[in-house]
DNA sequence: CGTGTTTGACCGGCGC
DNA sequence: GCGCCGGTCAAACACG
């Protein structure tokens, strides 16, 4: 079987010395695509490494992981930590030349009871002031209750460069050797105050040329790339941030959107995938985009619908 | 001086 | 209890 591709080859689309490899920022299937409704054995041509969901938990997160590759679909809910996350990711075969995409969908979003470490350390602080609590010294003792996270989902990216521009700033915090890796993974906070979403970057020791990126939270502001604007006058990633017309990476975003848009056309055509036909079941698998994009806050987000938004027609993707 | 990075130490969860 | 490991802290440092 002739064996198509989701996404762009970054060197094919841009050459390799006019940019870095930015084609991550576009996850055109990000929150749209619910496999769950997809024959996935539909799906054998697709290149996406893996989707993981990671769905906040009450303690620890847990990961359901599906992999949808080429003659080979796999559901994984590991048990109770993040390892077998990275484990699932880091057995995706390397797929030279090529680019691939992933993503992962957040479910229900409890974030109002969600309580990041920071919150915690103000608490801690409060509740314990004039007492010094430098860290060579011994931390109050946390309260029994359990750390919980904020949402995340991860998406593996070939690129050259670890750290790829999203729109927001970040700060690295911390960088850690990763067990049976080479390649170590650092941390990255949003620099914005109140603001605790965070990232992790490693790369893939399978695959060096794949970079594994981590979201956890949700900004709680726009993107500071962009000095405002609407959704129509620049272009919206899907993180809820719109880049203006004029900035570098909205063109290239831009243009990675209509190269990757014309894929999903031809992708969804040759899988017989009526697209512009809002009268076929299949049409099911754009619903899960619509709902997250409920469950998020910012506007911009709400109005992002991705390569779908071209793609799918307009009224698929209207609030019922 | 403000901002961001580096890096060793610390913390907490987990398995044995 | 101990060690491993992922995640975080924060002092030191670099840089514009």
């Amino acid at each position: 079987m002739e064996k198509k591709e989701m996404a762009v080859k970054t060197e094919d689309a841009i050459g390799s010395s006019s940019f870095p490899c930015y084609n991550s920022n576009l996850y055109p299937f990000s929150n749209a695509f619910d496999f769950s409704e997809v024959d996935k054995s539909s799906l054998g041509f697709m290149e996406l490494l893996g989707v993981q969901d990671y769905s906040p938990l009450p303690e620890l997160p847990q990961l359901s992981t599906v992999s949808v590759q080429p003659h080979h679909s796999t559901v994984k809910v590991p048990s109770d930590n993040g390892k077998e996350c990275s484990e699932v990711l880091n057995h995706q075969p390397a797929t030279p030349n090529s680019s691939s995409i992933s993503s992962a969908s957040s479910d229900a979003v409890n974030d109002e009871q969600n309580k990041t470490l920071l919150d915690q350390a103000e608490e801690d602080d409060d509740e314990e002031e004039g007492q010094q609590k430098t860290k060579k010294q011994l931390k109050p003792k946390k309260t029994n209750q359990k750390r919980q996270r904020e949402p995340r989902f991860a998406f593996m990216t070939k690129s050259e460069v670890d750290h790829l521009e999203d729109g927001y700033r970040w700060r690295k915090y911390g960088q850690k050797a990763v067990k049976n890796s080479p390649f170590p993974r650092s941390y990255y906070r949003c620099t914005s105050v109140s603001c605790n979403v965070k990232k992790r970057v490693e790369r893939s020791f399978t695959d060096p040329s794949v970079v594994v990126t981590t979201y956890e939270g949700q900004h709680t502001h726009p993107s500071p790339v962009m000095p405002r604007s609407g959704v129509s006058a620049g272009y919206a990633n899907n993180f809820g941030s719109v880049l203006p017309p004029g900035n570098y990476l909205s063109q290239y975003q831009h243009y990675h959107h209509q190269q990757q848009q014309q894929h999903l056309v031809n992708t969804l055509s040759s899988l017989g995938f009526p697209y512009n036909d809002s009268s076929s079941p299949k049409n099911a698998v754009f619903t899960q985009e619509r709902r997250l994009c409920s469950n998020h806050g910012t506007n911009a987000f709400l109005r992002d619908h991705g390569l779908l938004q071209d793609v799918v027609p307009s009224h698929m993707l209207k609030e019922e």
